[in-house]
RNA sequence: GCCGGAGUAGCUCAGCUGGUAGAGCAGCUGAUUUGUAAUCAGCUGGUCGGGGGUUCGAGUCCCUUCUCCGGCUCCA
């Protein structure tokens, strides 16, 4: 007998080699249909395997996150099974689960696999579904293991082995199809009810540039059809938020191909939605005592070489500007900070000056490469809501505290909840890239995890992800594609005071070094944006909207009326729409509807006679009559709501 | 940059196996004067992304190039 703890603690006694699907049946038959793999000892395994001593159990079902994970690992294996069916020569490479279904990196050799193949490969996958065979995994010696490889002539799974422990390494096999795997399958191929393969795409073996491109399939399955229908409809449900789209549609911004691809044209919407969140980061930047400066978007080359970029980057940047004068060059500027360095040593700085805060919207311009370029999220000319702090190391952790405030705070009159926060540390063994001494980084992060614990910052901490010149702090939030971004950044940097040699005078008259923060809590207005337009799908908040009221006459009768409506709005700071055209009050609802405008003001015989409006709101329909003054504080207060 | 997909009117899209472009919306003009998500009619609008080729003939087939989309890699 053996003892199995239950996650409710409860402890209870099986016979030896009783399998986790069994326990499952001894419990209830319900249970059973819906185990779809198990965690023991909180390793996610299959649940077919025999217990042999005494341990921990869960039994995984898709409601579990490893349940949908073993769910959508085995479909991997299923699609493995379809390719081989019709391409014998290709070569398997890794296959995982991910948050939304799973992928297969494959090797076609010669052959090229392209997403007309698609449909056949679902066929198949369906077919060897319904075969319902099971999976089983076996031991394999590592030798074994080798030697089955090297006959198939897969030098990745071999690669694969070769890190692996001998006595560790498990194959599966299911129906025709064997596979190197560590385990956490459902019990057989029948469990698999419903399969979309998504896309095909490139990927570099394990991630490297160098090294050869394999095919990646996407794909997607469920238990049930109807899982999948409504998958695929929520899928289109968040192609609508798109900000590409939404951008188009609502007039915020374009592209040209004449000015080049990822640089936005913003248009007089976008803009005016862009000029008013600069105006409300710079209002809320100088209430936390940063003080405004504006640099140039070029700077010669030997900034840049001062400040180390060019070495770093120069190659893969836009190439330096010539001009008359011969061996003069100018680069656009990447970034603000060198300049910023500049303004610091522009004049004798003491302690008492620290923190100096300098703040600008920079523009700066990145040569990202083609295929990377991303709607407004991934451009190449991009502003910046820069900020670097010159203080001394003993303030890092408050002034860190302060801008974790202030991105807060943005982001809470902005309704975004849904963000997490990224720690990005040292790496834990290769320490010899990282610039600066130990000393101050182990400060800067033990501060950085304390400000953001202190501040209750929901942080996930990554080893080896900080800058080589210093920890740093990002605020990471998904598009509606599932995409994730990040968005404002926080980075501690010992590099270029270093670079640049910033000095203050500190209390002791000796000269001191002092430490950069680098900051922006937007990251850059496109992107920040491109994520707000998918977060509110295009309803933005009143303060925000381009336009924030339209009056719309009953018919051209009411139009002097209605313009009467309109001026008072103007004249009161509202952003109004008059919508004087002949058309039908159905038609011109619509029209206002369609361009998400938050308050339509209907006005007739009866509004006019009783000098009032009527009321209607974007999404919700009418509201009612009221006077223009009482609406204009309707939309006031909602206004003071968001931003204090 | 690499792998895969796609480019037809301002927008959304149709155009079968090659026979010299079509709809709805938008725009313009006119009529209509309207009560909470599309009034009617007429008109304008496209070297079918660009270039080259095959063909008697190319939106349709081939090559090339640009741009966009899905990924990979990178992101000061």
């Amino acid at each position: 007998m053996i003892q199995i703890q239950f996650p409710d603690q409860s402890v209870r006694s099986f016979s030896k080699g009783i399998t986790p699907i069994d326990i499952a049946k001894s419990i209830s038959h319900g249970l059973a249909k819906k185990v779809l793999a198990a965690e023991i000892d909180g390793v996610l395994r299959d649940a077919t395997i025999p217990l042999t001593q005494d341990c921990s159990l869960r039994l995984l079902t898709w409601d579990d996150e490893n349940g949908k994970a073993s769910f959508w690992h085995s479909s991997a294996h299923l699609m493995a099974e379809a390719i081989q069916a019709f391409y014998p020569q290709a070569k398997f490479t890794i296959g995982p689960p991910i948050e939304n279904g799973f992928y297969y990196d494959v090797d076609f050799g010669d052959e090229s696999f392209t997403a007309d193949q698609i449909p056949a490969i679902e066929k198949k996958m369906m077919a060897l579904a319904q075969q319902d065979n099971p999976f089983e995994l076996y031991p394999m010696s590592k030798e074994e293991a080798l030697a089955y490889y090297k006959e198939r002539s897969n030098e990745y799974k071999i690669e694969l082995i070769e890190n692996l422990t001998d006595g560790e390494i498990t194959f599966c096999r299911q129906g025709e199809f064997v596979d190197l795997c560590r385990g956490g399958h459902v019990p057989s191929t029948g469990y698999i009810k419903a399969i979309k393969l998504l896309n095909v795409a490139g990927a570099y073996w394990r991630g490297d540039e160098k090294n050869k491109q394999l095919t990646r399939i996407y794909g997607i399955s469920f238990p049930q059809q109807k899982m999948l229908d409504e998958y695929l409809v929520m899928l289109e449900e968040a192609k609508k938020r798109d900000h590409r789209k939404l951008g188009q549609e609502l007039g915020l911004f374009t592209f040209s191909q004449r000015v080049g691809k990822g640089l936005p044209l913003w248009l007089p919407k976008g803009a005016d939605l862009r000029e008013r969140l600069e105006r409300f980061m710079r209002d809320a930047q100088k209430k936390a005592g940063y003080q405004q400066v504006v640099t140039p978007h070029i700077g010669s080359k030997s900034l840049y070489e001062t400040s180390g970029h060019w070495d770093k980057y120069g190659k893969d940047s836009f190439q330096p500007i010539h001009t008359p004068e011969e061996d003069e060059l100018f680069m656009l500027k990447p970034m603000n900070c060198p300049h910023h360095c500049e303004i610091f040593k522009a004049e004798p700085r003491s302690y008492k000056d620290l923190p100096l805060r300098l703040a600008e919207f920079g523009t700066v311009y990145r040569y990202e490469q083609s295929g990377e370029l991303h709607g407004l999220t991934r451009v190449r000319g991009f502003t910046q809501d820069d900020a670097h702090i010159f203080c001394m190391a003993s303030q890092v952790k408050e002034e860190f505290v302060k801008v974790i405030d202030l991105v807060l705070h943005v982001f809470k009159s902005l309704d975004f909840t849904d963000f997490t926060a990224q720690v990005s540390l040292r790496s834990k063994e290769d320490r010899e890239k990282y610039i600066g001494s130990d000393e101050n980084w182990d400060r800067a992060e033990r501060e950085i995890q304390e400000a953001a614990s202190e501040r209750g910052l929901n942080t996930k901490v990554v080893y080896g992800e900080a800058a080589f010149y210093g920890p740093k702090l990002d605020f990471m939030v998904k598009d509606a594609l599932g995409r994730s971004w990040q968005l404002g950044t926080i980075q501690v940097d010992y590099n270029l005071p270093e670079r640049f040699e910033l000095e203050y005078t500190g209390a002791d008259n000796q000269k001191h070094r002092p430490v950069m923060i680098h900051r922006a809590p937007f990251g850059s207005m496109e992107r920040f944006i491109a994520v707000l337009t998918e977060h509110c799908a295009g309803n933005f908040p009143v303060w925000l909207a381009p336009i924030q009221v339209a009056v719309l006459p009953i018919s051209d009768k009411f139009n002097d009326y209605a313009k009467k409506v309109v001026e008072l709005l103007k004249n009161n700071e509202i952003r109004t729409l008059f919508d004087d055209r002949s058309e039908k009050i159905g038609k011109k609802i619509r029209d206002s509807e369609v361009m998400k405008v938050p308050y339509m003001l209907i006005v007739g015989e009866k509004e006019e006679a009783q000098n009032q409006v009527a009321v209607r709101k974007h999404g919700s329909g009418d509201l009612g009559v009221m006077s223009t003054e009482n609406m204009m504080s309707l939309v006031q207060n909602q206004i003071d709501e968001m931003l204090n």
